[in-house]
DNA sequence: CATGAATGAGTTTTCATTCAT
DNA sequence: CATGAATGAAAACTCATTCAT
């Protein structure tokens, strides 16, 4: 009796899901063999779908790119309202910022290393992931440097540089991390000790305070 | 009596030219469409020869994007010594160790550009890369953080992740470059600003210190 | 009832006839223009389907000659068994031995106008066919001529040369086949004189015979 | 003093020099690698020349193969004056056909294996073969058979079908040979072996002779 | 919706041939 | 004549995309 009682909604979830394991299938494809080096069959595969299947869900192969892409979107719009609940306190204002992004990553860490080489190099791309992550990023950065300043907890600096300075050390780990270094895969310790060095480099640097300093 | 002295050395000259015409080339249009998206007849055109001619020169397209590389690996070679003649001033040795490679970037801004897409999403390349430029960098990092620590000029941090912080730093203000910041493109003056700001950064931190701080 | 009993019988079977028509086509083009100066698009064009199309079937150019050679293989080996049936009588064996690879031949001439030049020029092919069709039946020969022999029905001959003799024979009978010689192309008439004048041949020679003799 | 004194002959015995020496090179690349897996460089390079100068003595890569087939026919005439002075004996007559032809072969083996192949698959060159060689020696053992039979020396048997009998087991060895069979590969004492077999075969058969043969 | 065979445009690569030196 | 760099047509092969079943 229950042959057709919610259409829509038992479809809609099955659709939902394949969509999702053809983008993960994506995603460890890409991360694999690079955008350009996978081939739709190959995704297939990995989705245990046909060829033309995908199709059924997505225009063409740049909107799997996409489709990962939206997928971060979709996340870090919920992780950056904890983010932008910054603290009074400027240590946990650093932790908070960089505990999310590094949590971000770890969380999904197959999607970045499957969207970064091609934000890198695709013009279109690269201007969507600055618009999306990068600009609103370095924007918050920008704004609590500036607000920090003006509370009179951070030094005068140049706060669009600075702001680039601490995205860049954000961006970089997780290069470098691409890149295969041993010593920082992505790992709850890991960013723990991270974020740790981290904080104390931003706020303290480190020197060896002579007395009297500044 | 001049008159055959040198065949081959014209003609030696001569090809050296034309690799090295190719190589911009491939360099210039990598950037502008990845190297998956560029094709070697576009490379030939950017290079104003016949699509054979490129064969004559390179074995095939991915010769053309080791041959970039090496040019990179020559270049910075003779960059190191300059690198790694430290000072003992603290603050002489980080504007040395961010200052050469700085400078680097910047002349080399456009073949940067070119590999780096390449090299976070090729295991090959990126194990090439990771093996000639990251690692010796995060050794020359490590080494001179250690002994400065010995000596006294630096805190007791984490000798390994604070080089591969400083690292990540430079690096991640590459990839903001080619993500196409404009607030940080590669120029003599923006460079020599960000090596203020990374100076006093990473000796003394940016929060106003308390007195009797730490 | 049977609505999906043989959804890949139908598919299988679709399958092998594509397969098959493309190395009917290939037949037809390699024998025409040789092996390498045969296209794909040739092949395509003659099999009536794109270029993509043959590489659904086979892998590469190559897998089309040796599709051709595992045709020949397979029916060979329903062949022999009729060939290795060799009878008592020293006529039979003859026309045996040479009956059944005369009329292989004419039921396979295309397929044969096609690889024997490839045959022999190809180190691998030829190793192959040598270990395939030229050995088994010389040693087919040898033992026959070996146990004739002992029989008393052959005279004392190099056992060794007598079967390379009577494989040569029958090979350089489909080499002037395929160079065009009009008087013995494949026919069963043809065939069925020649054979009559092999075994007058090889068992009786031509020489009118010294008086008392026959 | 001798500056110029016969400068077209010792230029003419220069030019020839060198053409030889090409045509050396190509037949042994055209063996190695078949006519289509030849490169020009390949030739070049075998002879020490440069690419360009092998136009300065022939048209094109396909004069190359012609240029061999010329030589063979060169020669050819010379044997064939021996080989039609066909002797009065019928065994001295079947020794001079193939002795002729084997001798000749051993002596341009290099250039037989590498034309074959592609005389074969060459509609052209299948051609021009088939009349400059295949023709003309049908022709001579059709017309001695034919005598032979005239004179009661051979039994009346179909003399075009005979004399392409004897062609094709010519040929064929020669093939057996080109495929690497290694009991028959070129040598005096091999060829002087099959003589024998040969004429034996030919002349009085291998089955053993009623009472009061032979 | 799922399938996967068919398509053909596009890519890399080879190589015979030309021609300026 | 010798050279060998330059050429560009042509070949093998790939693969995103379509569509009949």
């Amino acid at each position: 009796m229950d042959d057709q009682p919610k259409p829509s909604a038992r479809r809609q979830r099955h659709i939902t899901q394949r969509r999702e394991a053809i983008l993960d299938a994506a995603a460890s494809v890409f991360t694999a063999k690079g955008y350009s080096g996978a081939s739709i069959k190959d995704i297939a595969e990995a989705a245990d779908v046909a060829d033309g299947t995908i199709y059924n869900y997505f225009a063409n192969k740049e909107a799997l790119l996409l489709g990962l892409f939206d997928r971060l979107v979709d996340l870090e719009r919920v992780d950056n309202r904890v983010a932008s609940a910054a603290a009074d306190n400027l240590d946990d204002a650093v932790i908070g910022y960089f505990g999310v992004h590094l949590a971000h990553v770890r969380a999904h860490y197959d999607v970045f290393r499957a969207i970064i080489p091609e934000v890198l190099s695709t013009p279109d791309l690269r201007q969507r992931y600055y618009g999306t992550f990068v600009a609103p990023l370095l924007a918050v950065a920008e704004a609590q440097i500036h607000a920090r300043i003006s509370q009179g907890q951070l030094r005068q600096i140049d706060e669009q540089q600075a702001a680039r300075v601490v995205y860049a050390l954000f961006f970089g780990l997780l290069c470098l991390r691409v890149l295969g270094d041993e010593a920082i895969q992505p790992s709850e310790s890991t960013d723990a000790a991270l974020l740790n060095t981290i904080n104390h480099l931003l706020l303290r640097g480190w020197s060896v305070s002579e007395p009297g300093d500044d």
